[in-house]
DNA sequence: CATGAATGAGCCTTCATTCAT
DNA sequence: AATGAATGAAGGCTCATTCAT
């Protein structure tokens, strides 16, 4: 996990790029690494150097915010309800990925540019197949949703948003309402036979 | 209504495009004018002169799905049984989106490069919607979902099904197994207070 | 001088193209065949059997001023004040260059498209001949001006108006105002020795 | 007005697109920025990256002829003789616009493509303009003539040289006789009542 | 390490002209 | 004669990536 310290100058380079990164994804703008760097007041070839491809930047940008996801998905093992438990993490998720727009694509992507995004997003999946199993073990799930759906979901809830309001307002409220249906149907029995 | 029908010559080169823009979605192949052109064996002017965008072209391709969604919906108003409407409604409604990437883009589009697509969109809407509002009056549907629901829930399942089946197998299954859930949900209880 | 006569309704086809053609160099909109024939509901076969080229169907949009101009010269050959006829000549040359977008680039153009187009200015410019010669030999302009000078300082006075009104206002007066001056210059004693 | 020099590299390739451009605008050939990258052995984007536009580059090829314009006019104000002050700057004038056909469109284009431009053109429209009321107050030119015509008038004559000769000899000459026409109108007195 | 100029494939679009119907 | 579909060269511009400085 030790990676070689980045110089002072290279650090406070590294912190731009990344920066001007999360503002132009908060902003709707995709990313061009020649953007970047010229926004960051940076040559290209530095941020080449940084960040090999759009998408390890990308991945770099949601980092934070995967990280935290991670943090919380822990917590919510603590909790002994094991129904309010998974809740608890699949709004928390969904939340994040209406909110924050680096999400959505790596969350989806199939391969990843950072080992340390398969880690973080491995260690999501584990800790959200834990939660559901749990839950069905408690029996306040449907048997037919497996762990590998998790991901899935929640990416389909978060383009749904995306559908639906076409661009401000309401995004929360919507995920929330969406969420509690989808909810709904795991808690419900198992399809008619 | 009426359109000045096309001279023999003028149907071929149509259909030949619009043969080819198929088989290039079907394959996941993004639309582009000129590639589309150029394997159909025909000049770009005459592509152009057919469909001035990429996307009049792409909702040419998927016109007759939409069409065939339409006429289901009609078939679906005529189920007494409210509930059972809306499911075979939306479930041929996932199918279709799952089993053809032409639709997707289309639907989730805010705006619609044909007219003819407009007036699809809009049939299907409102079946959708006249569906859904009687299954609520007949009480089998949560309150909170409104029809304006309809069309981003179904592309989110369908972007679900993408997420989950890196583009192989089981998709149909998965969409089915995805659509339980959230019919699970629609027909439950409000959520809890 | 005698053309075969068109049949009517090839006569009638003559004569929308011509009258869409002039609407456009109205609205200073460039001339485009494909573009006029589709404002005239016609082929562009069509417009193509009758004017070969664009200029074939400028000049024949500016022949009718052409011909007054030609009418209004002859008359003012009349005119036994040498001074005032000249005058009046170049007058309205002016203004019909300022007032009819067609006729600049017809009389600047090194060659034309039509023979009549051809004779007409060819008229014009023996006519200009005559009354500038006339004047010379009155002695009321000075005598290194030739009479292959006049179209291009109309032409040039016309353009003159062009620049100096970007768009609408005033063109005409500004034409008098820049033709008054050069008439002054004409009129002045040669320049210093 | 300090701008970063450039590299050295980058300074040959600026030239070098400068010097095509000079000699495609000296033999009449439109500008177009990827014919000009061909010639010059250049990428397109190399070009772009240099000129955003066909016009900034126009502009550039005309800078230093427009500079020594500006220098020449700051000289004529130094000249006692209100008169011969004028004559000589709109000479000068002249020449410039009927030798360098770079000139002629950025004189006459209503917007600027660089700042640099904006401030020589307005630079030389004041200095036009004071010589012209320095002679009009001295009572040796008409007064109907003001200062926002001289640029007209100037574009006019060269317009009317390349309208006088198909592209060939004598354009000095004639632009000379031309302009010593319009200096007798602008000294004459004003147009009679 | 940092820089940023250079590259050029690739995509888009227009329009004058031809020719089968 | 009239039609208008087809053509495709031509021009415009962008952007991911490389590499000399």
């Amino acid at each position: 996990m030790t990676t070689t310290p980045l110089r002072k100058d290279a650090a406070r380079n590294w912190d731009r790029i990344v920066a001007v990164a999360r503002s132009l994804v908060d902003q709707g703008i995709p990313l061009q690494l020649n953007d970047v760097a010229r926004r960051a007041e940076l040559g290209v070839g530095t941020v080449y150097r940084h960040f090999a491809t759009t998408e390890a930047l990308l991945e770099t940008v949601a980092t934070p915010c995967l990280e935290a996801l991670v943090a919380h998905g822990e917590q919510a093992l603590a909790d002994t309800d094991p129904g309010r438990a998974l809740e608890a993490f699949l709004t928390r998720t969904v939340e994040a990925q209406v909110t924050d727009a680096s999400l959505a694509p790596v969350t989806a992507a199939p391969a990843d540019a950072l080992p340390h995004t398969t880690e973080l997003k491995k260690s999501l999946w584990s800790t959200g197949s834990a939660l559901l199993d749990r839950a069905r073990t408690a029996g306040v799930v449907r048997t037919d949703v497996a762990s590998a759906d998790l991901v899935p979901l929640m990416c389909g809830i978060a383009y749904a948003v995306d559908v639906h309001s076409g661009g401000s307002t309401d995004r929360i409220d919507t995920a929330h309402r969406y969420l509690a249906t989808l909810l709904g149907g795991l808690r419900a029995a198992p399809p008619r036979p």
